[in-house]
DNA sequence: GTCTATAGAACGATAGAC
DNA sequence: GTCTATCGTTCTATAGAC
């Protein structure tokens, strides 16, 4: 709900009855609803991260980015597709909310991904370009819903990479 | 408040006492907040258009990408920068809503200036790695709080206009 | 009189918290 | 289930401009 909704327009009440479970079991496990936002931020990186893991596998590093681009092309052909969770929940909560530690975490974690494909330090400038390549083609694709602009952004990062 | 803020933690209440009026005469001249949400986006697409049109009359393709990118790194440096209003919007409001067809109305303008800027059509790959590049630059200047994530844009964006 | 402004109460609905 | 607070919205009542 948190992700195809939004954050805001989703209340604690739609919450617990698609949960179904009572008001109080979520206030006995978290604190409020910004460790829920948290919290769901939370296990929504540690899905991309074994997505990053398992490519992390692939021997090429052109081959990495392909498989890498072909996942976010993947999903973004998915009718449920609403962007980057992460950059839509930045939108959403204040950088005082628990939820932003989790934000951060996130780009850190991918300029580590993409400081793997291209050999090098995740503060090298080539590794800030990949990660707009990526901000960009989900932030576009998902207002515009249109897929090709991750194919746009995977042409972009290929040279990036100098992969043809 | 809405660009600062966010849309949906921005109640009415905060507008018109910002605003300085009543409410009565906020619902006389519109709608609802959908209608308001709308207006905003128009306005700001109305200074974001001027600037475009500023930039048009640039006669080198090149410097006109630069001016561009220069005016999103200045704005990125603003200490009340908040990312792409546009963007930042498509994460906040429905499709349904009346502030979506300005934001994609926006795209269509950006579109239309980078066609000119590389001198094809808006339906060109290059223009939507262009529109890559700049949604990119935005969205994670803004989590990130990194105005070099706009230069990294920008050197990207000036390899598919093909200037050195 | 008509129009538009004002301040503010009150509406039902829903928010987050307990 | 219940609390209080706030949401977006509507309504009452009034004041000044043309």
């Amino acid at each position: 709900m948190f992700y195809r909704d939004g954050i805001n327009v989703t209340g604690i009440d739609r919450v617990i009855a698609g949960a179904g479970v009572a008001k109080a079991s979520l206030y006995n496990n978290f604190s409020g609803k910004d460790e829920l936002i948290a919290a769901y931020l939370e296990a929504s990186l540690e899905r991309f991260v074994d997505l990053l893991d398992e490519l992390a596998e692939v021997a090429e590093p052109g081959e990495r980015l392909a498989r890498f681009f072909a996942e976010l092309a993947r999903s973004a052909s998915d009718a449920a597709f609403s962007g980057c969770p992460f950059a839509n929940a930045a939108v959403e909560v204040t950088p005082e909310s628990p939820a932003h530690e989790v934000i951060v975490r996130f780009y850190e974690r991918l300029a580590q991904f993409f400081a793997h494909v291209v050999e090098t330090t995740p503060d090298d400038p080539a590794v800030k370009q990949l990660i707009v390549c990526y901000d960009g083609a989900m932030s576009a694709a998902k207002v515009l819903r249109d897929p090709s602009l991750i194919t746009a952004a995977e042409a972009l990062a290929r040279r990036i990479v100098a992969v043809p």
